[in-house]
DNA sequence: CATGAATGAGCGTTCATTCAT
DNA sequence: TATGAATGAACGCTCATTCAT
């Protein structure tokens, strides 16, 4: 993969560009993000900057996504590794996901619609690698005990939709109270993963 | 909403067209499915056919959407209502919806597709309504000392996200297990409701 | 391949925009003959008429050949046809082809920017097909003595390309003598072909 | 015309991106090379260069045929001077081009491009000049005896044409034996134009 | 002499829909 | 009820060229 380099001016128009396409996916959709529209929205003299700047729709996209994953990671990553217990890592991960989202609705709202779209390339690496994180911490607290037994894949999967869903929350219900949902689902998910409990079905 | 006196050839047509329209979906990802894909999916002399008994795009999609959610909540609400206790109520509700993805996934992919897209305009009424027999059954077994305090609604919300996320594991692992896949998140909203644990948060 | 089965008014349409682009095609040359400028030639409403009756420029140029190549090869084949020695065939072949071209330089002009323009998706069996014809002519003429020896190949390209500039100068000359032309073409590849000359170099 | 004073990196930057140019018309073919392909393939920081040095495309496609056809015109002059009869300086003429063709096929498939598109404003003037040497060989033939009765600009054209497909040929068959082609091509011209024959039409 | 940034026009194509039988 | 034909708008993208330094 080619790296050009970048100028100043040219980073800056890329993040303006950036924006601009997160804000139109979301809050009219991914397949309303027309060149027209992102070049109106950052008020681009025409749409022929985006080409410029960009090699092409996907580059554009792939760009967006990974500006937003980026920062999600870096967020909820200091939040996770702050904890010692798997319990509190598992706890923090969700609080600390739930918290980004409800400060960057927009960029969020955009990033899910990106995903379902499947306007990225996924490969089956970089699906495993998105999470394993999570995955690895369940796995972590079933070898200390803290954890009880259970599918680690199918857990981390309830975890990650259960919180990816939060920004079509807020689509519809804009005050909701994001800390006291963070907190519901962390409490429901402890329940759900801790050892000792009565057994289950 | 206008009802429109429908001939047998005429449903029979309408029929054919939604089937089409949700596996050019499921295959071909929603916004792939335009008029033309599906006119030659369903093998049609002309797109006409489509605007003929459609009122528009959007209409088709509902459509749609509105016979597999029908469907699903024949198949699932049968299920819920043979049991006596809330707890077996949601896990029949789990299984059952599960189990109806696994038999459905041409359907299920599209559908989940459909509501991702963006593509229902949900009203608020819609969607309370959609959501409320889940969370109605979370409620009731609140009421009755079955199911520890918690908010429904969030409740209700993983749920619903842990299970429609299955179709896409489906796509990229067509082998899974849903039988098991059911039973783990069954077990797991099953430590996450109950009375008698030590709480949390 | 799939064939379309052409109604009336669908075939009339199709010659109508496939005139029209031999026009400009012959007119402005090759890569002016965009969509816009066909339509604008044919008076046709919008481009979209093009993109509906053709599944695409490929198909569209194609078309444009094939009716050209079509014509020519009935033409000058019957004239071919009618002779008894090598020697009359070749000389029919280009009069014939000379012939068709003073009667149909539009045409002409602009099969010869297609051909060239490397438009057309030559396999190496298309290209053997198209030269054989006249290959196979001159060996005859060998083998029957008529001809003497030489490079059936080189002299079927020699013979070929000399016929084939000729609508370029009838575009800078259109008074040319065409009947002319073809007789002064006609003698230079009888000499150059016939057998019991005084040798060569 | 005029003549712009040309500084030493000038002129070699002007080589280099004629070089490019030439390059990409024989890989890619005329209409796709665009400045952004000929900076890429020149490794020019941005095709501003390209506009720096050349008025626009017109003098760049221009001074591309005039390197090429200046450098032929030398090679095959030489050639031709050093003969003292017609027939000898027709054979030269011949064998001369066929092989300058096959020492510089790239620069060779790009001029015959580069004609072929039109992309050059022949006026008639130039067409009559760059036809004026080989017509003019063929008529010093007739006046001095050596060749038969014949149009020369027929005769030229044909003999022009004959040669001028040689890149076409050597892109779909490189191996072909360029010296055996020269060769034949000149007996056929020589039996074509020699006098003393028993004559036709 | 060189360069990154910007630009408006045009490209072929696809879209959902309407017209006229 | 069905159909081929037609339509204008929008799509992502590439073009040669100019601006400002």
């Amino acid at each position: 993969m080619q790296v050009k380099e970048l100028s100043f001016t040219g980073t800056a128009r890329r993040a303006q560009i950036i924006d601009a396409t997160l804000a139109v996916i979301a809050e009219s959709g991914f397949d309303r993000a027309s060149y027209a529209r992102i070049a109106e929205r950052a008020q681009l003299s025409s749409t022929r900057l985006i080409s410029y700047h960009f090699a092409g729709k996907a580059e554009l996209i792939s760009a967006c996504a990974a500006q937003v994953i980026g920062r999600i990671g870096e967020w909820t990553g200091a939040a996770v590794h702050a904890e010692r217990t798997a319990a509190g890592a598992l706890h923090a991960y969700i609080t600390a996901t739930v918290g980004f989202i409800d400060l960057n609705r927009e960029a969020m709202t955009a990033l899910t619609r990106i995903v379902l779209a499947g306007a990225l390339n996924y490969t089956s690496a970089d699906d495993a690698e998105a999470a394993a994180p999570l995955e690895d911490l369940l796995r972590r607290g079933q070898d200390s005990g803290e954890f009880r037994s259970f599918d680690p894949a199918v857990m981390a999967h309830a975890v990650q939709r259960s919180i990816d869903g939060l920004p079509f929350v807020l689509e519809r219900a804009p005050g909701t109270d994001c800390a006291a949902y963070g907190r519901e689902l962390a409490s429901l998910f402890e329940l759900a993963t801790r050892a000792g409990g009565a057994g289950s079905a």
